[in-house]
DNA sequence: GAATAGATTGTCT
DNA sequence: GACAATCTATTCT
Protein backbone atom coordinates (compact mmCIF):
# COMPACT_ATOMS: atom_id res chain seq x y z
CA UNK A 1 0.00 0.00 0.00
CA UNK A 2 1.18 3.47 -0.97
CA UNK A 3 1.12 6.67 0.88
CA UNK A 4 -0.03 8.83 -2.20
CA UNK A 5 -2.85 11.41 -1.43
CA UNK A 6 -6.37 9.94 -2.17
CA UNK A 7 -8.74 12.49 -3.65
CA UNK A 8 -11.51 12.89 -0.87
CA UNK A 9 -14.41 12.29 -3.47
CA UNK A 10 -12.77 9.01 -3.94
CA UNK A 11 -13.02 7.36 -0.68
CA UNK A 12 -16.07 5.92 -1.30
CA UNK A 13 -20.24 5.77 -2.14
CA UNK A 14 -22.66 8.15 -0.72
CA UNK A 15 -23.18 8.24 3.62
CA UNK A 16 -24.96 5.04 4.89
CA UNK A 17 -28.41 6.12 5.51
CA UNK A 18 -30.04 5.64 9.02
CA UNK A 19 -32.27 2.38 7.18
CA UNK A 20 -29.00 0.63 6.71
CA UNK A 21 -28.58 0.38 10.21
CA UNK A 22 -32.08 -0.64 11.74
CA UNK A 23 -31.26 -3.76 10.78
CA UNK A 24 -30.09 -7.25 12.42
CA UNK A 25 -27.01 -6.88 13.87
CA UNK A 26 -25.71 -9.63 12.46
CA UNK A 27 -26.36 -8.13 9.01
CA UNK A 28 -25.19 -4.92 9.50
CA UNK A 29 -21.79 -6.57 11.20
CA UNK A 30 -21.11 -9.13 7.62
CA UNK A 31 -22.12 -6.15 5.93
CA UNK A 32 -20.02 -3.19 7.32
CA UNK A 33 -16.80 -5.40 5.85
CA UNK A 34 -15.92 -3.43 3.25
CA UNK A 35 -17.44 -0.20 3.90
CA UNK A 36 -15.78 2.90 4.31
CA UNK A 37 -14.83 4.52 7.99
CA UNK A 38 -14.38 8.26 7.63
CA UNK A 39 -13.44 10.84 10.33
CA UNK A 40 -13.02 14.81 8.78
CA UNK A 41 -11.71 16.11 12.05
CA UNK A 42 -10.40 19.42 13.10
CA UNK A 43 -6.62 17.61 12.47
CA UNK A 44 -7.04 16.50 9.09
CA UNK A 45 -9.20 13.71 7.61
CA UNK A 46 -8.38 9.66 7.89
CA UNK A 47 -10.39 7.10 6.26
CA UNK A 48 -10.02 3.36 6.07
CA UNK A 49 -11.66 0.04 4.76
CA UNK A 50 -13.43 -1.57 7.47
CA UNK A 51 -12.11 -5.36 7.77
CA UNK A 52 -12.99 -6.61 10.82
CA UNK A 53 -16.21 -6.69 12.97
CA UNK A 54 -17.81 -8.26 16.01
CA UNK A 55 -21.50 -8.12 16.56
CA UNK A 56 -22.88 -7.58 20.20
CA UNK A 57 -26.48 -8.58 20.87
CA UNK A 58 -28.62 -7.06 23.54
CA UNK A 59 -29.88 -8.25 26.89
CA UNK A 60 -29.41 -11.99 25.68
CA UNK A 61 -25.83 -12.12 25.10
CA UNK A 62 -23.56 -11.98 27.74
CA UNK A 63 -20.65 -10.90 26.13
CA UNK A 64 -22.56 -7.38 25.57
CA UNK A 65 -22.07 -4.21 27.66
CA UNK A 66 -25.80 -4.60 27.94
CA UNK A 67 -26.11 -8.08 29.14
CA UNK A 68 -29.12 -9.12 31.07
CA UNK A 69 -30.77 -5.49 30.32
CA UNK A 70 -28.15 -3.38 31.90
CA UNK A 71 -28.92 0.30 31.06
CA UNK A 72 -25.80 2.72 32.81
CA UNK A 73 -24.64 6.02 32.07
CA UNK A 74 -21.93 4.79 29.82
CA UNK A 75 -23.97 1.83 27.50
CA UNK A 76 -26.65 4.44 27.14
CA UNK A 77 -25.80 5.13 23.42
CA UNK A 78 -26.88 1.56 22.82
CA UNK A 79 -30.25 1.83 23.97
CA UNK A 80 -31.03 4.39 21.23
CA UNK A 81 -31.45 5.59 17.99
CA UNK A 82 -29.05 3.30 14.70
CA UNK A 83 -26.65 5.03 13.39
CA UNK A 84 -24.91 6.41 16.00
CA UNK A 85 -21.42 6.01 17.50
CA UNK A 86 -21.16 3.85 20.82
CA UNK A 87 -17.94 4.62 21.97
CA UNK A 88 -16.14 2.94 25.51
CA UNK A 89 -12.87 3.41 27.36
CA UNK A 90 -11.30 0.34 29.01
CA UNK A 91 -8.02 -1.37 30.10
CA UNK A 92 -7.57 2.14 31.51
CA UNK A 93 -6.17 3.39 27.82
CA UNK A 94 -7.93 2.03 24.98
CA UNK A 95 -11.01 3.21 23.63
CA UNK A 96 -13.35 1.35 21.09
CA UNK A 97 -16.06 2.24 18.97
CA UNK A 98 -19.26 0.59 17.78
CA UNK A 99 -22.05 1.35 15.43
CA UNK A 100 -25.62 0.94 17.07
CA UNK A 101 -27.75 -0.88 14.93
CA UNK A 102 -31.85 -1.52 15.69
CA UNK A 103 -33.63 0.47 16.77
CA UNK A 104 -34.36 2.38 20.43
CA UNK A 105 -34.75 0.34 23.25
CA UNK A 106 -32.43 -2.70 21.38
CA UNK A 107 -29.19 -2.32 22.87
CA UNK A 108 -27.00 -3.88 20.01
CA UNK A 109 -23.95 -2.74 18.08
CA UNK A 110 -21.14 -3.97 15.93
CA UNK A 111 -17.61 -2.98 17.26
CA UNK A 112 -15.49 -2.14 14.74
CA UNK A 113 -11.93 -4.33 15.44
CA UNK A 114 -9.96 -3.42 11.99
CA UNK A 115 -9.50 -1.06 9.38
CA UNK A 116 -7.33 -0.55 6.33
CA UNK A 117 -6.02 2.95 5.52
CA UNK A 118 -7.16 4.61 2.74
CA UNK A 119 -6.40 8.40 3.30
CA UNK A 120 -4.51 10.36 5.95
CA UNK A 121 -1.90 7.93 6.67
CA UNK A 122 0.90 10.25 7.75
CA UNK A 123 -1.79 11.68 10.52
CA UNK A 124 -2.75 8.24 11.35
CA UNK A 125 0.82 7.52 11.92
CA UNK A 126 1.03 10.88 13.93
CA UNK A 127 -1.32 9.80 15.97
CA UNK A 128 -0.18 6.00 17.13
CA UNK A 129 3.19 6.66 17.37
CA UNK A 130 2.51 9.32 19.90
CA UNK A 131 2.03 6.78 22.39
CA UNK A 132 3.00 3.30 20.29
CA UNK A 133 7.08 4.09 21.13
CA UNK A 134 7.84 1.74 17.60
CA UNK A 135 9.98 3.75 15.57
CA UNK A 136 8.10 1.96 12.29
CA UNK A 137 4.61 1.19 11.95
CA UNK A 138 3.53 -0.47 8.66
CA UNK A 139 0.21 0.55 7.20
CA UNK A 140 -1.45 -2.70 7.98
CA UNK A 141 -0.54 -2.20 11.69
CA UNK A 142 -2.10 1.67 11.73
CA UNK A 143 -6.08 0.14 12.50
CA UNK A 144 -5.24 -3.02 13.53
CA UNK A 145 -7.19 -4.39 16.77
CA UNK A 146 -9.97 -1.92 17.93
CA UNK A 147 -7.79 -0.11 20.08
CA UNK A 148 -5.71 1.11 17.68
CA UNK A 149 -8.39 1.91 15.44
CA UNK A 150 -9.43 4.38 17.13
CA UNK A 151 -6.66 5.64 17.94
CA UNK A 152 -5.16 6.33 14.26
CA UNK A 153 -8.72 7.58 13.76
CA UNK A 154 -8.50 10.18 16.52
CA UNK A 155 -12.00 8.62 17.84
CA UNK A 156 -12.27 9.36 21.82
CA UNK A 157 -15.60 9.93 24.04
CA UNK A 158 -15.92 13.46 22.59
CA UNK A 159 -17.54 11.17 19.85
CA UNK A 160 -19.52 8.71 22.18
CA UNK A 161 -23.41 9.65 20.30
CA UNK A 162 -22.28 11.09 17.31
CA UNK A 163 -24.96 10.48 14.68
CA UNK A 164 -23.11 8.84 12.09
CA UNK A 165 -25.45 9.83 9.18
CA UNK A 166 -24.71 13.84 9.86
CA UNK A 167 -21.76 14.05 12.06
CA UNK A 168 -17.82 14.20 10.96
CA UNK A 169 -17.62 10.82 11.82
CA UNK A 170 -19.14 9.18 8.91
CA UNK A 171 -19.77 5.70 6.84
CA UNK A 172 -19.49 5.67 3.35
CA UNK A 173 -21.20 3.09 0.94
CA UNK A 174 -18.50 0.63 -0.83
CA UNK A 175 -18.69 -2.59 -3.07
CA UNK A 176 -19.59 -5.66 -0.46
CA UNK A 177 -17.06 -8.01 0.72
CA UNK A 178 -18.07 -11.02 -2.10
CA UNK A 179 -18.96 -14.16 0.72
CA UNK A 180 -16.10 -16.35 -0.28
CA UNK A 181 -13.85 -13.43 1.69
CA UNK A 182 -15.55 -13.57 4.47
CA UNK A 183 -14.54 -15.19 7.66
CA UNK A 184 -16.03 -15.73 11.14
CA UNK A 185 -14.82 -16.85 14.69
CA UNK A 186 -15.64 -16.51 17.68
CA UNK A 187 -15.55 -12.88 19.41
CA UNK A 188 -11.98 -12.25 21.06
CA UNK A 189 -11.45 -11.05 25.06
CA UNK A 190 -15.44 -12.24 26.31
CA UNK A 191 -13.83 -15.80 27.73
CA UNK A 192 -15.92 -14.41 31.03
CA UNK A 193 -19.40 -14.74 28.71
CA UNK A 194 -19.51 -18.37 29.24
CA UNK A 195 -21.22 -20.01 25.94
CA UNK A 196 -21.73 -17.27 24.45
CA UNK A 197 -17.90 -16.49 24.17
CA UNK A 198 -18.09 -19.23 21.44
CA UNK A 199 -20.54 -17.81 18.69
CA UNK A 200 -19.16 -17.16 15.45
CA UNK A 201 -19.75 -13.11 16.05
CA UNK A 202 -16.72 -12.14 14.60
CA UNK A 203 -16.41 -11.26 10.73
CA UNK A 204 -13.33 -10.18 8.90
CA UNK A 205 -11.46 -10.34 5.67
CA UNK A 206 -9.31 -13.09 5.07
CA UNK A 207 -6.02 -12.44 3.71
CA UNK A 208 -5.84 -9.44 5.04
CA UNK A 209 -3.33 -7.53 7.53
CA UNK A 210 -5.22 -5.42 9.35
CA UNK A 211 -6.90 -8.05 11.04
CA UNK A 212 -6.64 -8.63 14.46
CA UNK A 213 -6.12 -11.50 16.50
CA UNK A 214 -6.67 -15.10 15.11
CA UNK A 215 -7.26 -15.50 11.71
CA UNK A 216 -6.69 -19.20 11.35
CA UNK A 217 -9.47 -20.29 13.89
CA UNK A 218 -12.10 -19.30 11.02
CA UNK A 219 -14.70 -21.01 8.79
CA UNK A 220 -16.19 -19.62 5.88
CA UNK A 221 -19.16 -17.64 6.13
CA UNK A 222 -22.40 -19.81 5.76
CA UNK A 223 -24.87 -16.81 4.77
CA UNK A 224 -27.94 -19.27 5.56
CA UNK A 225 -27.11 -19.30 9.31
CA UNK A 226 -26.64 -15.41 9.70
CA UNK A 227 -29.27 -15.23 11.78
CA UNK A 228 -29.13 -18.33 13.89
CA UNK A 229 -28.42 -17.54 17.48
C1' DG B 1 4.80 -19.26 17.23
C1' DA B 2 2.66 -19.32 22.03
C1' DA B 3 2.29 -17.79 26.61
C1' DT B 4 2.69 -14.25 29.94
C1' DA B 5 2.89 -9.98 32.38
C1' DG B 6 2.60 -5.01 32.83
C1' DA B 7 0.52 -0.67 31.77
C1' DT B 8 -3.40 2.35 33.72
C1' DT B 9 -8.22 4.24 34.86
C1' DG B 10 -13.28 4.32 34.12
C1' DT B 11 -17.09 1.70 35.53
C1' DC B 12 -19.81 -1.03 38.28
C1' DT B 13 -20.66 -4.04 42.59
C1' DG C 1 -12.12 -3.24 45.24
C1' DA C 2 -12.31 -6.04 41.03
C1' DC C 3 -12.07 -6.11 36.50
C1' DA C 4 -12.24 -4.74 31.68
C1' DA C 5 -15.21 -5.99 23.92
C1' DT C 6 -6.57 -4.14 24.65
C1' DC C 7 -1.77 -3.64 23.21
C1' DT C 8 3.01 -4.39 23.56
C1' DA C 9 7.29 -6.31 24.91
C1' DT C 10 9.45 -10.18 26.79
C1' DT C 11 10.33 -14.85 27.56
C1' DC C 12 9.77 -18.93 26.64
C1' DT C 13 9.44 -23.34 23.23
Amino acid sequence: MTRHAVPLHALGGPILPRAWFARPTLRVARTLLGKILVHRSSEGVTAGRIVEVEAYRGPDDRAAHTAGGRRTARNEVMWGQAGHLYVYFTYGMHHCCNVVTLGEDYPEAVLLRGLEPIAGLPLMTRRRTHRSRRSTLTDAQLGRGPGNLCRAMGIDRALNGADLTTGRVQLLDAPPVPTRDVRRSARIGVAYAGADAALPWRFFVRDTPAVSGPRRITRPEQTTRTHAR
